[in-house]
DNA sequence: CTGGGGACGGGGCCC
DNA sequence: GGGGCCCCGTCCCCA
């Protein structure tokens, strides 16, 4: 698909990020971000009916009609007792055989608050029966969910008697928990446990048995409050939010110091007006107060006090503040702000070298990095500088660097022989977080620290043998150099060579080439 | 392909 | 807690 088709596209799917790929022929992924919150909104709506229920949850005389492809989704428990949990061929658990389960050790309103949770991403207890939550969610495994309480209750995470971590601490022959509706209300603790269900643990009580009628839930989305968009899905009242935040869990703003975490979301290193950065303004700053709250439409959480209306926007597509001047809309009144500065002729950012001024600071920024030359952003590959971030980052996505080494690195930003080679000498800061897990996975394994990125990252390789023979190409040669040369096809010893080395051979390349032409 | 401007969404600080 | 303001990173578009 040509260009211009692919803009069209897009402006047929107003605003919709397609996301397209020219190297595979007429492949398009056209995204529904509201997809998920519609699906779980209508299951719900079947729940609630017993529309397609083909598992009955009772505790304590109360019954709770539930689909067993949601409870297997989102607890483990119920996972392993359908035979639903990957790697199984389906033959160990109960499978088809069930249709009620009792649960009499998992009090009537926990579950019904867990059930509503499973349907809506969102807890909604009241404080005293907290602990009755935190205990069904440890028995049936839903992990994000004990996280939160104990997160509430104040409670230390080293429970002995919580089942789910105690089988954190054994070997599993699972490395991740790949089921996707619990990596996305649980995305930094990938749950490797089961309950012994099909044991005879006391605590579970199983009842294959069939053809009892389900009463409706009782109770079932009565305390949740919430108002409905995007076709019916919940939109949780916030004061009824409980995001997901283990209390081991270091904050975003911890983990983006000494032990960040690749996350799927660009972290700001640099924060405030430049004056921040270094490790005395990620150490040094406050922690934060404002909770944190999650998405739920896209699991997203949205940090800052009123933030999470202003992110909700996104999704909707709702643009309440509009221009007089031009009728254009936006989705935040700062925004609109910014852009009657069109109408009123307001540059507010003169640049102090040349009569250019700027609607935005930002703007001043960049164009500043012209006056002074600089170009703190270079291709680890081609070694091209660039004055934007976001200019390298295009570069090295487009390859067009694809020869290795064309020029020279600069002097002063090579790395100091025998050093070990900083992140950004990949280019690998803020950008990427895949390609930064697979570059970090390797040197990981290679026995190079990367603080940044922890092993967990690199584990989500799926292929890491692959990237080797893709490294172990030309682009591999430069990272081999990079990371002192511990190649994985048997060379290896070429640790620590100085920028001074690779240039005697760059020159014997040169010539081996000449020669071959 | 690159430089530059603008738009957009997220986070921090403050009121 | 909500909202305004600001800064940042990223993406898109155009020359």
């Amino acid at each position: 698909m040509t260009q211009t088709a692919a803009r069209l596209l897009s402006t047929a799917m107003k605003g919709r990020t397609v996301a397209m790929s020219p190297g595979e022929d007429g492949l398009i992924g056209i995204p529904f971000p509201e997809h998920s919150n519609e699906l779980l909104s209508r299951l719900n709506a079947q729940r609630r009916t017993g529309l397609l229920c083909d598992l009955t949850l009772t505790s304590r005389g109360a019954r709770y009609p539930t689909h067993r492809s949601v409870m297997a989704a989102v607890s483990l428990y119920f996972r392993r007792l359908f035979g639903a949990e990957e790697g199984e061929d389906g033959g160990e658990g109960v499978g088809d055989s069930c249709s009620v389960c009792q649960l009499d050790c998992v009090s009537p309103d926990a579950l019904a608050a867990l059930l509503e949770f499973a349907y809506t991403a969102t807890l909604t207890i009241r404080s005293s029966g907290m602990r009755e939550v935190l205990k069904g969610a440890q028995l049936l495994g839903i992990q994000c969910v004990a996280d939160a309480c104990r997160d509430i209750l104040g409670e230390a995470d080293d429970d002995p008697t919580d089942p789910v971590k105690e089988a954190e601490r054994l070997p599993s022959r699972r490395k991740q928990d790949r089921c996707s509706v619990a990596r996305a209300v649980s995305p930094a603790r990938p749950v490797s446990f089961m309950p012994s269900a099909s044991e005879d643990t006391p605590e579970y009580g199983v009842l294959p048995t069939q053809g009892r009628e389900g009463n409706p839930p009782p109770a079932a989305g009565q305390a949740h409050r919430g108002l409905l968009m995007n076709g019916g899905a919940h939109w949780p009242n916030e004061s009824t939010m409980i995001p997901y935040r283990p209390e081991d869990t270091p904050s975003e703003e911890e983990e983006s110091g000494a032990q960040g975490r690749a996350t799927p979301h660009h972290s700001q290193s640099q924060q405030g007006d430049g004056g921040g950065g270094g490790a005395a303004a990620v150490s040094g700053r406050k922690r934060k107060s404002q909770t944190p709250q999650q998405c739920p439409v896209c699991q997203k959480i949205i940090h800052g006090a009123g933030k999470l209306p202003r992110h909700m926007r996104t999704h909707t597509g709702e643009k309440p503040f509009q221009c007089t001047a031009c009728g254009v809309r936006f989705t935040r009144n700062d925004k609109l702000k910014i852009h009657m500065r069109k109408h009123t002729g307001e540059r507010p950012y003169p640049c102090p070298s040349c009569p250019a001024r700027f609607l935005h600071s930002y703007d001043l920024k960049n164009h500043l990095s012209l006056h002074s030359g600089d170009r703190p952003f270079e291709c680890p590959l081609c070694h091209k500088a660039f004055a934007r971030e976001d200019h390298l980052q295009r570069h090295r996505k487009g390859h067009s660097c694809l020869e290795l080494r064309t020029r020279r690195p600069r002097r002063g930003t090579g790395p100091e022989p025998g050093a070990s080679p900083p992140l950004e000498s990949f280019g690998l800061h803020q950008q990427h977080p895949d390609h930064m897990s697979a570059v970090a996975g390797l040197l990981e394994g290679h026995g190079i620290p990367m603080p940044g990125v922890p092993l967990l990252a690199a584990a989500r390789m799926p292929f890491p043998e692959l990237l080797w023979r893709a490294v172990s190409g030309p682009v591999g040669k430069s990272l081999d150099k990079a990371e002192g040369g511990s190649s994985p096809h048997g060379s290896g010893s070429v640790a620590h060579r100085t920028w001074e080395e690779e240039e005697e051979e760059d020159e014997e390349q040169e010539a081996a080439g000449e020669e071959e032409e």
